[in-house]
RNA sequence: GGGGCGUUAGCUCAGUUGGUUCAGAGCGCAUGCUUGACAGGCAUGAGGUCGGCAGUUCGAUUCUGCCACGUCCCA
């Protein structure tokens, strides 16, 4: 035993079995005739690296994967990235920058170059980093949202919708990025609660002395107004019908408008409108039949339609003009208020509602089905209770906006005709055929122009599933017919909507088929504090240092165990550590089995068979429970019976059951069964803890064994014998009240007692766990009595006494205080089902098992209080 | 303002059709352990009116309603 290390240590190991996992092709996959398990990996961002997000999701995906691959799946893990428009884009600009490169003056071929360059040096990072993490992927099947393969995808599914009519081009409100200079999706745009000015301002009326007050947040807006809304009801504004406003500083006739949607009690009651810069003034001025003045540039800095601060910022000119107007007389007054504001999500920009051109996908007809298929369960979501808020947002889906102004990403295949005619087509050489023949025959290539710009991110990522497979282009082929659709998806919440409910349209739209069967939602990693961990809190730790410190496998438990499922997850870097002290703790189970000497001679002591059996039982119950958690996608579960399972059961329990005394030798049967069970146990262990099971495994597996850990078979429940693991549950207690007296009296574990059982109530004795006791407890004499001797003490299981002679004088005293108190508990009990069983209307309407159930319990309190009655008695004598 | 989710031990969470001595787990905490697998360990123990108030029921942590608090989404 001399030479294996007391403590485990995991840096060696990791490396050596992964590299080994690798060279032997266990995670390779390609069709057979065995059955699929397939997963693809929620593309991770190329520009990110890896934090808690990550290693809680992968962990997660690679425990399902390594056991189905156990259960005898053709398993496949597809690993890759996705390309992410925007951050990698701002990535590549401020690189570029740095270096004094102005993106404005490449070409789009030489930007696109750059970012290439940039994407082979940093893109593969994270995917290298899971690695370390055991991440059971088939890298030879990396993909990437911009390769070939599923770029084609891209381009031709946005024909196909644009043919079938679900893709249209028009001008909407939509969330503009003045940083970032492209529009986002809804979904892009991050709402907060921030403390802002609400200015009152008073419009002079044209021809009059009167005024008119408004109150607005952004009153730099006021060049772009078009009307003032009044409530068809309020009287205050009723003589203002048919009058205009003057709008201040450049004075602009704007009319008055009737509407409801005026709320009387915010503000002042009367409603700016600009319908080129709120979305619900849009709306107003659609229904009312408005001019819209788009007063700001891109980038967020007024324009000459503003007619004063050309040229200046937003937030510039919003100081700017609220001096001019307070100079002027205008400035009623200014109130604190909190109220919502929009935020990119890339660039925490505040967000410019901004009209503009771009290119809609419809979501109603898509939508439908992705809801029948999660509400009827079809799909599950894991916990089901997710299927309310994808029900809510499905419900009031709106158009999502596919298009960004950016240059890194799909770039859209429609094509401008100099009439401004749009073909749409998979390549300009196809375009221009096409131009030709619907157009005009005459068309030369030259005259087409390509839009500038890419598709939304999400619109390659909704097809993952299927692409990597090249499932729409090639939708025949071996490998989508095999893999599709994939088993389970394991992700987080927040993207729900970004991207499981999109993958869940495309699959039904593009394949008439679900793109996977679960859905897996687990909990944002959060710090103990429960903050969100970012870098700016610098709250995260580096998933690669506690990789270091505590092993993969360490780190992979306290993931998990304190992951269940749908709940965010405050992480605590102590829950790495139990993780690394429970490899330690099978570390040592190892050396204790492996320092002990079998002699081929000995038979099996009736303890050992006792033992043997009933672990048997254990662990196949055990077994049936953790098939069960699995079932149900409660991962945090199965790893907690396991865990409990190996250290409890095994450790605690089943080893001191069987261990041979200091420098003595085990019999070989008896080994036999514990190098059995540690197999199983380390099979059972293997999806949640690869590194160390494959290292022991590797130590104890026999010749006939599987070649590794990974490949090996997942050990099933068999029926098992539940009487045994009752007897034990009783010599349990027995054992506990023992060790707990033994505490009490201070009397020493090496110091030996003798112990006299007296059974009541005409029980006979069970003495199949009298052996284990008595080693476990170290107990000299066991003897089973009917009148109780004098001079011991007594401790009460169930209704069975325990009477141990002791040395020192029993303090009757405190024994009869003790005695008193539990008579008064117990009576207590008895008086409540007593009161339930008199209850007629109990006894006639609950079912008859609850009934006996009672009456079961009143017999074994009466037969409790007599034995405590009779102790009372014996002590007073 | 509208909606979703949640509130159980000091912390993080289980509790599967209302009924077993059912109020649980892990961690933490307390007390005691130095030869012989493991102090990254062993043993024992203490902790909760199941957010509050009503209701349904023979019986509610579990079902219903209202309230409070937290959290997320939408406007």
């Amino acid at each position: 035993m001399s030479n294996i290390p007391k403590q485990y240590a995991p840096s060696g190991v990791e490396k050596k079995w992964y590299d080994s996992w690798i060279e032997n092709g266990y995670f390779s996959s390609s069709p057979d005739e065995r059955p699929p398990y397939s997963m693809v990996i929620p593309p991770p961002n190329v520009t990110g690296v890896l934090h808690m997000g990550h290693m809680l999701n992968n962990t997660i995906q690679d425990v399902l994967v390594r056991r189905a691959r156990m259960q005898g799946f053709n398993t496949l893990w597809l690993p890759g990235t996705d390309h992410a428009s925007i951050a990698t884009e701002a990535k590549v600009v401020n690189k570029l920058r740095e270096e004094g490169i102005d993106k404005k003056k490449l070409s789009r071929e030489d930007f696109l170059h750059h970012a290439w360059e940039w994407k082979e040096k940093h893109g593969g990072i994270i995917l290298e980093q899971l690695k370390k993490l055991g991440a059971s992927c088939d890298w030879d099947k990396t993909r990437f949202t911009m390769d070939d393969m599923l770029s084609d995808s891209v381009i031709r599914v946005f024909i196909d919708l644009y043919e079938k009519g679900l893709i249209y081009r028009g001008v909407r409100m939509v969330n503009w990025d003045p940083k970032a200079l492209t529009a986002l999706s809804d979904e892009e745009v991050i709402h907060k609660e921030v403390q802002s000015k609400f200015y009152y301002l008073s419009y002079h009326i044209q021809g009059s002395e009167e005024t008119v007050t408004i109150a607005t947040t952004r009153p730099e807006t006021i060049l772009g107004d078009t009307a003032i809304c009044i409530h068809p009801e309020d009287d205050r504004f009723r003589h203002l019908i048919g009058k205009k406003a003057l709008v201040p500083l450049i004075n602009r006739p704007i009319p008055f408008i009737l509407d409801e949607y005026v709320d009387r009690e915010f503000g002042t009651g009367a409603l700016k409108v600009t319908p080129a810069h709120d979305i619900n003034d849009y709306n107003l001025g659609i229904k009312h039949n408005l001019p819209s003045i788009d007063i700001f540039n891109d980038d967020g800095t007024l324009n000459e339609k503003a007619e004063i601060l050309i040229g200046e910022d937003r937030f510039v000119a919003r100081e700017k003009i609220s001096r001019e107007l307070e100079a002027k007389g205008h400035l009623i007054k200014v109130e604190e208020i909190t109220n919502s504001i929009g935020y990119s999500e890339r660039t925490d920009e505040v967000i410019e509602p901004k009209l503009s051109l771009q290119w809609f996908l419809k979501m109603d007809v898509l939508a439908k089905p992705a809801l029948d298929v999660v509400m009827n369960d079809t799909i599950r979501f894991h916990p089901p209770k997710f299927k309310n808020t994808y029900k809510h947002w499905m419900e009031n889906v709106r158009d999502w906006c596919i298009s960004r102004q950016l240059w890194w990403g799909h770039r859209i295949p429609a094509y401008y005709l100099p009439d401004g005619q749009i073909v749409v087509a998979e390549s300009p050489e196809n375009a221009l055929i096409m131009a030709r023949e619907k157009y005009d025959p005459e068309l030369k290539d030259t005259d087409l122009k390509q839009d500038e710009d890419v598709l939304d991110t999400w619109f390659s990522s909704w097809l993952w599933p299927i692409s990597v497979f090249d499932g729409i282009s090639k939708p025949d082929n071996e490998e989508i017919r095999y893999y599709y659709p994939t088993n389970d998806l394991v992700t987080a919440p927040e993207i729900l909507f970004f991207w499981v409910a999109r993958m869940i349209m495309a699959g039904i739209e593009f394949r008439n088929e679900i793109p996977f069967r679960n859905v897996y939602l687990h909990g944002i990693v959060r710090d103990k504090m429960g903050r969100k961990m970012s870098k700016s809190l610098g709250n995260s730790p580096d998933p690669i240092l506690l990789m270091d410190r505590y092993g993969a496998d360490g780190v992979r438990v306290g993931m998990l165990l304190c992951s269940p499922a749908g709940n965010d997850l405050l992480f605590d870097e102590s829950l790495c550590e139990q993780g690394r002290n429970f490899c330690n703790k099978i570390w040592n189970a190892f050396r204790l089995i492996q320092g002990w000497e079998v002699d081929e001679k000995l038979s099996p002591s009736q303890e050992s068979n006792t033992a043997t059996e009933w672990f048997e039982a254990n662990l196949n119950r055990n077994l049936e429970i953790i098939e069960d958690h699995y079932t149900k996608y409660r991962i945090a579960d199965a790893l907690m019976t396991v865990y409990k399972l190996i250290w409890d059961d095994f450790c605690s329990w089943y080893l001191e059951m069987v261990k041979p005394a200091y420098q003595q030798a085990i019999d070989a049967p008896t080994y036999r069964k514990t190098i059995e069970f540690f197999n199983k146990l380390l099979r059972v262990l293997h999806p949640f803890m690869p590194f160390i099971t494959e290292e022991i495994y590797q130590e104890i597996k026999n010749d006939h064994d599987w070649e590794s850990i990974t490949i090996a078979e997942m050990p099933g429940y068999e029926k098992h014998d539940k009487a045994i693991i009752d007897q034990f549950d009783f010599a349990k207690l027995v054992i506990v009240a023992l060790r707990n007296l033994r505490q009490e009296k201070n009397i020493p574990q090496k110091e030996k007692m003798d112990l006299f059982i007296k059974k009541n109530h005409q029980q006979s004795p069970d003495i199949t766990f009298d052996g284990i006791v008595k080693k476990l407890c170290n107990i000299g004499h066991l003897d089973y009595v009917t009148e109780k001797p004098s001079g011991v003490h007594s401790v009460i299981v169930k209704s069975t006494e325990l009477l141990i002679p002791l040395d020192a004088n029993v303090n009757i005293q405190e024994e009869e205080e003790r005695l008193k108190a539990e008579l008064k508990y117990q009576q207590g009990f008895l008086a409540g089902i007593e009161k339930k069983l008199s209850n007629e209307k109990f006894v006639n309407n609950a079912p008859e098992n609850v009934v006996a159930l009672e009456q079961k319990k009143r017999q074994d309190a009466l037969a409790k209080i007599s034995v405590i009655q009779e102790q009372l008695r014996n002590l007073q004598k």
